[in-house]
DNA sequence: TATACGATCACCT
DNA sequence: GGTGATCGTATAC
């Protein structure tokens, strides 16, 4: 399996977060090993998003989100969860791209079933279920070590995609508008 | 130094 | 539909 390059990540935010429908998230961890399919996105593009963090400007919080594309942007949201992004666009524009939901898939080689699938629907309980912390932030996923993505997989580029509003950007005046949420219909 | 609030989730009505 | 848990970050003082 390839590991995505990162000029897969230095486009535009909002056709990564589409491009990444499909996608394998995969994460190493004290031995294990995980491989989810990323099936929801949301995208944060530049200072004049008021949904984006960086609308805020260039602060220690955001400042990876001006580095170079295929890093981790990790931060904790409401004291309790973590929150995984993917820095997108150029260096120095800030963006990135937000995983709402993946797939884990249960092997169905034996008769009895086997271990079952896994829904992680919603950006904490993914972080949660993954071992993902601020450990990571800043991480470069270019590496394919401990955290990395592999390219999609073909049979998903035949789903469709849909788009929404973003969730939990009430704040954000008129950019709460845009339908910059991406959902896998499996 | 103090305060307000959030890219969430579980649980309630 | 609404609320509380819980703490890092930004902002106001």
């Amino acid at each position: 399996m390839k590991v995505l390059p990162r000029k897969f990540y230095s486009r535009n935010t909002m056709k990564v977060a589409r491009d990444l429908l499909g996608c394998f998230l995969i994460r190493e961890y004290r031995g294990k090993i995980w491989r989810a399919m990323i099936t929801e996105t949301e995208a944060y593009r530049g200072e004049e998003d008021l949904a984006c963090h960086a609308s805020k400007g260039r602060t220690p919080r955001t400042e990876v989100m001006y580095d170079e594309p295929g890093h981790a942007y990790v931060y904790m949201i409401y004291g309790m969860y973590h929150c995984l992004n993917i820095v997108t666009e150029k260096k120095d524009f800030p963006a990135a791209v937000l995983i709402r939901g993946a797939k884990i898939f249960g092997r169905r080689t034996s008769k009895d079933g086997g271990p079952p699938d896994v829904h992680l629907g919603g950006p904490g309980k993914l972080c949660q279920f993954l071992k993902i912390d601020r450990k990571l932030n800043k991480w470069d996923l270019t590496k394919g070590e401990r955290l990395w993505i592999e390219h999609r997989n073909p049979r998903a580029k035949l789903l469709a995609i849909k788009k929404s509003k973003r969730i939990g950007v009430d704040y954000a005046q008129h950019c709460r508008e845009y339908l910059w949420r991406f959902n896998l219909k499996l």
